[in-house]
DNA sequence: TTGTTTGCAAACAATTTGCACCGAT
DNA sequence: ATCGGTGCAAATTGTTTGCAAACAA
């Protein structure tokens, strides 16, 4: 039951934040997705929620730390269930698939680079983009 | 003279663009500026030109390969003028601050993990983000 | 009931574009 | 003279907000 990860997350439980937290389980793969991707799935699924809903429930979420929300290169932002352990991504270029990958050689470096140029580090992205197998070949 | 490095990248010389590369190339540190802080420099050199073009000769520069543009966290587009070096950068969240390093350690288990994955890389971007050393003290 | 949340439409900010005029070659 | 370049204002896109109605506790 998702109303449970809503309460303890301080939400009150309502249908659109029941329904999107439903629609960012549901995506075994794929589970990074826009906005308005889950405004679509919403739409398809006959459910009567605004885009700004989505929105706004998603910017909820990620303040209360169930979703975490990214900036891919030119695109929009794009929200995924938040997971224990951090991680990134690698992004194809051609069909939009993503991967994720964790690399503890990069995030080591990441904290020696920052402590030598004397900052305190708080947050990090790295994202690669290329082609994906699928998308090498044709 | 920058006409050369223009008429190199198959740009016509105009007046703006010459102005724009020339407030690019000015920027000894704070190498990265928004379009908006662009025209700003230039209302403040007196120069009648419109924002839209500041948009548009930058866009140009980035096709060239006269600068690069990137998407910092939250916030707008930021333009600099392109190196020969690859290189990342750590921006101060409190500041906005940033500095430039390159890491090669990263970049080669990038490469590595991509291949990993089966994809071809084509770009990446690595982000770090805290307070600078300024900032840390107050 | 009572403070939240939602839907809708309007507001926004960053960036792009259409078009008549201007300017470089 | 020609054709691309520019200014301006209007259009787009992604996202946020104001407000009255609907809802969870």
């Amino acid at each position: 039951m998702e109303s449970h990860d809503l309460r303890n997350a301080g939400l009150k439980v309502t249908l659109p934040r029941v329904k999107i937290l439903q629609i960012l389980e549901k995506q075994l793969n794929e589970r990074h997705l826009t906005a308005e991707k889950v405004y679509k799935i919403l739409l398809s699924e006959n459910e009567e929620i605004g885009l700004a809903t989505v929105y706004r429930v998603l910017t909820q979420f990620e303040a209360a730390g169930l979703v975490t929300r990214h900036h891919f290169e030119g695109g929009n932002s794009v929200f995924e269930l938040a997971t224990a352990d951090h991680h990134d991504h690698i992004m194809c270029m051609k069909c939009g698939k993503v991967d994720e990958f964790t690399d503890h050689v990069i995030e080591t470096r990441q904290k020696e680079i920052a402590d030598r140029l004397g900052y305190e580090l708080t947050d990090h992205g790295l994202y690669l983009y290329g082609f994906c197998p699928h998308c090498r070949k044709s």
